[in-house]
DNA sequence: TTACTTGCAAACGTTTTGCACGATT
DNA sequence: AATCGTGCAAAACGTTTGCAAGTAA
């Protein structure tokens, strides 16, 4: 998938190809849904039995740091991981399932003007996030 | 402030008012920013020196369950606490001094509708969260 | 060959748990 | 008087750091 992008990335901004890093982006790029740093790890080592938490946690760093990923909120915890949209997305979670789609939020700008103006703050970021229930775990009852 | 309307849902919900938790309340319902459990602790122990770390922990927990009180997500760590809104309301952050504001985000319905139709998702619940400069900071200079 | 990267072990900060004492109802 | 809640100490996590050995360029 992105796997290669991700390595190239990785090489341009001077980091080296290392069996860990490979396992590590291998991992995360093929995964649908959030992974936690050590659901990463127990992953990866399936194919890099070598590899440590600790490379798991700097190559992970180090990909947030390219906008290769992002760190996702949830209400039972914010240290897993999912690849990034292209551009500027947010995300819609299955709370049941994990499944992970990525929408774009273009209708905020509206919304965004008129709180600016009653509150008289420099709105700069915003963050989005829906949750739900996918189409899968609809269909599958309750 | 609502610091008394908090103790009186602690007593409705069959919770004892002691010494511990009128200090951690009256420490988060009168501020106006963001506190983590050991910033509660610290300036809660001003009035109540004896007040020990896992009370706060506790308190905010039951806080939290009552809805009185919410998590806040920032780049920078997601174990901060403060006071929720009347009703359904979203958080504006200024990044600079930590002030905080609510709002409420009724225009998200149409957005929600259309990400449903397209995605098949049965959207439950959705999380927004602007980030920026208040007026204080802005005004203060970049 | 050189510098970057690794895995391990240990340190660290945060949160949770077990427990005997103390306080609220 | 009976529970419920407390603070302490220790355990349990998740994450970061120091370091000698290994590896990519």
């Amino acid at each position: 998938m992105n796997a290669d992008l991700w390595l190239t990335q990785l090489k341009d901004n001077g980091y080296r190809l290392t069996e860990a890093r490979k396992a590590v982006v291998e991992t995360v790029a093929v995964t649908q849904h959030a992974l936690s740093p050590v659901e990463v790890f127990d992953r990866a080592r399936a194919s890099s039995p070598r590899l440590g938490l600790v490379s798991v946690y700097r190559t992970l760093e180090k990909l947030e740091e390219l906008g290769l990923i992002q760190r996702v909120h949830q209400v039972h915890g914010c240290q897993a991981f999912i690849a990034c949209g292209k551009g500027h997305e947010h995300l819609l979670l299955c709370t049941k399932c994990g499944a992970a789609e990525h929408f774009t939020g273009d209708k905020l700008g509206p919304l965004i003007t008129s709180i600016s103006k009653q509150t008289g703050y420099k709105v700069e970021e915003h963050w989005l996030q829906l949750l739900g229930l996918c189409k899968k775990c609809l269909k599958a009852g309750k």
